[in-house]
DNA sequence: TGTACATCAGTGAACGCGCGTTCACTGATGTAC
DNA sequence: TGTACATCAGTGAACGCGCGTTCACTGATGTAC
């Protein structure tokens, strides 16, 4: 191999994240159970021991996988609502963004939301809090505890609860989306944001057959 | 072994349901990760090869179990609705049911609707549909399919819409129970049904501390 | 600038293990006559 | 009723395989002087 000088530093440089990444894509073609140490450092192009640098066990690679999940998943909610100071409309669009991300990415979502690889350390992965919802989002889990523990009534109309709704309306079209029941139908992914707005409560406009539907990335 | 006569009959009789139960326990107590065709064997105290007298192979063992899964989530679906003749009452039902079956049995949940066991041979695994939703929930699907893929306009009043997002509720909250969260909160599975019902659009009144509202309404 | 040395990311060979699966078998059961 | 036979559910030993993991190593890089 003559052009290989720079195809293989002989110290990669930045591993760590290289087997994140193909983990990712691992999982995205194959599933899960393909995920497999010596799979991964293949696709790097890296011994099967190398990952053993990084992560010290092939568990210690899925939790790295779930966290790396609900950090991108977090970034998306962030991004999705920028530009709103109105915490109903951002709260919104962070619940269509959680769709729309989790159809794009169903199998690092499933890992994500698996109680085996995600360490409840505090209540949610919800580390950094979109900006136009600090002060109901973050406390959400914790008051809702309290309210459910607590036995009393719960009106169907209490903020927690219609935040708690919110929240299952996105979890639960998310997994529609995740379990292939739209896709067995003929549902795909791109229509994963107009069937989010819908079901938030956003009348959906017919779409222009040219519309906003695709986006690059 | 003096009284073993009777203890292991030599022809197991219905090894097959047997070891279906005995794999149900087995992921319900150690994950799907544990469900290995030898460890299934042994508990119901057989050899590792006996399985394969009734599956083909691992996978089929775990598309049974998918399949049975969606069967008893079903039944209890049908029986929860038992007693209504009012479509909306019975959806509700049906919903709430959901909801704490899936909290309940959260391992066999997360199999009967893994993409990677599930056959969606026609729509979706709504074998029967409960007689009071008969002519609405049976023709959901396809006709969502159709509304969605026409690209027409999804009014959130649609009723398909209402059915969606009453679909997407129950989803999202069994899968805050599947996923651990509530879990870490101190929430336990018994308040799957209040928080089902308060979700749904039915005020709950207080926990009595012991009569609670169980078969009222 | 050069030299010596410490560091540590990545190598490659090796291992034990338990898994999924196969196979020739055995023995209980049902049935035909 | 008894006998002969076919069936087939379950046995137990064996297999190959690829996985996770370990380990002594190597060689590129950074740093001290």
């Amino acid at each position: 191999m003559a052009t290989k000088t720079r195809a293989r530093p002989y110290h990669h440089g930045d591993l760590k994240h290289a087997l994140l990444e193909a983990s990712i894509e691992l999982i995205r073609e194959e599933g899960v159970d393909a995920l497999t140490v010596a799979e991964v450092g293949r696709r790097v192009g890296v011994s099967s021991a190398a990952p053993y640098k990084h992560f010290a066990d092939r568990l210690a690679l899925l939790r790295a996988l779930a966290t790396e999940g609900n950090r991108r998943l977090n970034a998306t909610l962030i991004t999705a609502t920028e530009g709103t100071t109105d915490p109903h409309e951002a709260f919104r669009r962070s619940g269509v963004a959680y769709v729309r991300w989790a159809a794009e990415n169903p199998a690092l979502y499933r890992i994500a939301t698996d109680p085996a690889y995600i360490d409840y350390a505090g209540p949610h992965p919800d580390e950094e809090v979109p900006e136009p919802l600090k002060g109901s989002m973050d406390t959400f889990w914790p008051e809702l505890s309290k309210l459910v523990r607590s036995g009393s009534a719960l009106p169907t109309s209490h903020p927690l609860m219609e935040q708690l709704r919110g929240r299952a309306l996105a979890q639960g079209l998310a997994n529609m989306f995740v379990s292939g029941v739209f896709d067995s139908l003929g549902i795909a992914t791109s229509d994963a944001e107009r069937l989010a707005r819908a079901i938030t409560g956003e009348d959906v406009p017919a779409t222009t057959r040219k519309g906003k539907t695709s986006r690059t990335r």
